[in-house]
DNA sequence: TATTTTATTGTTATAGTATAACGGAACAAT
DNA sequence: ATTGTTCCGTTATACTATAACAATAAAATA
């Protein structure tokens, strides 16, 4: 499981993070002659504003002050498109939405999330993947879709709390 | 990952299960010193009347036929009671609730879900999470709970779909 | 047994998450 | 220019879950 464990470096430049999200975002979706439209790139950079999943309630009100239309379908056909372009994920436990740190190839890898400050992880699972698709197999179960997600205490607030 | 493949067992007894369920309930409670009521023992019964995930939802009907107060606290309540107790477990991305198969020892194992049947079978993973916790660890953060879920394609289905 | 305490359930209201359905606008492709 | 398609605005509603407080039942203690 390798990761990017950037977002649990407290002090990391986010500005760079945002700004390489959404420069992947506009490349991928030329190549895959897709419209990455005003409303698509602000919700993805709202989702990217930290490392923390957000629901998607949370976004609408910054929809509303960019001017837009700020209704429930709008964000959620956004954050529909993102997801298929595996752009950002959805994180289940939470009913939260994250941005993708290496979008491009079809994944949907393994978050750490901490319980104190909220931050979570996409850390690369592929190995435990294969472990579990395999094991699946045995029983004649054929796996299209995992979804891996561990509720924790990530080192920055393991240092805080003493907890 | 060991498994109770069970449930893809298209012919199984099924009233066994059931039964099964409801005495280890019963024994369970009864050793932690804790009410197995009536409305939480209807509860897990009716989680166990399959084994695909049901919705909250789903349960109220037949716990207002029971003659129950069937708003949705009651069927909440007694969800979150046999939760703990680690007799159901929820499927986060289904939000729906499914009876454990080995209740007892703490854990929340693997659950392989198919699309088509919409069956659920809880199978161990214990390889695969222990390799999670142990990455997890590398990158500093303390594994407490995990949540893995398959979405794919039973053997029963795939039988009887080619998909 | 009477009393007190605790756990459970009833009840109403509401919060939070997500989608259906349809019309209109913007864009792309002839 | 016209047509077809994609995207967005809008309204309404479905689905999932919990807050808060009153009433009841069970357990513990006197």
């Amino acid at each position: 499981m390798g990761a990017e464990t950037i977002a649990f470096e407290t002090h990391h430049d986010h500005d760079h993070c945002i700004a390489r999200a959404l420069d992947e975002a506009r490349s991928l979706c030329k190549a895959r002659s897709l419209r990455l439209t005003p409303i698509r790139e602000l919700v993805l950079k709202l989702v990217w504003q930290s490392h923390k999943p957000l629901g998607a309630y949370e976004l609408l009100p910054a929809l509303a002050e960019a001017g837009f239309n700020s209704a429930p379908p709008t964000v959620y056909r956004a954050l529909d498109f993102l997801q298929e372009q595996g752009l950002v994920h959805r994180i289940a436990l939470l009913n939260a939405y994250i941005g993708c740190p290496h979008p491009g190839d079809a994944h949907h890898g393994c978050f750490l999330i901490c319980r104190h400050c909220n931050t979570a992880v996409e850390a690369d699972s592929s190995e435990a993947e294969a472990l579990i698709s395999q094991q699946a197999s045995k029983l004649g179960f054929t796996t299209e879709q995992q979804s891996i997600e561990v509720l924790g205490c990530c080192p920055n607030c393991r240092e805080s709390d003493t907890a």
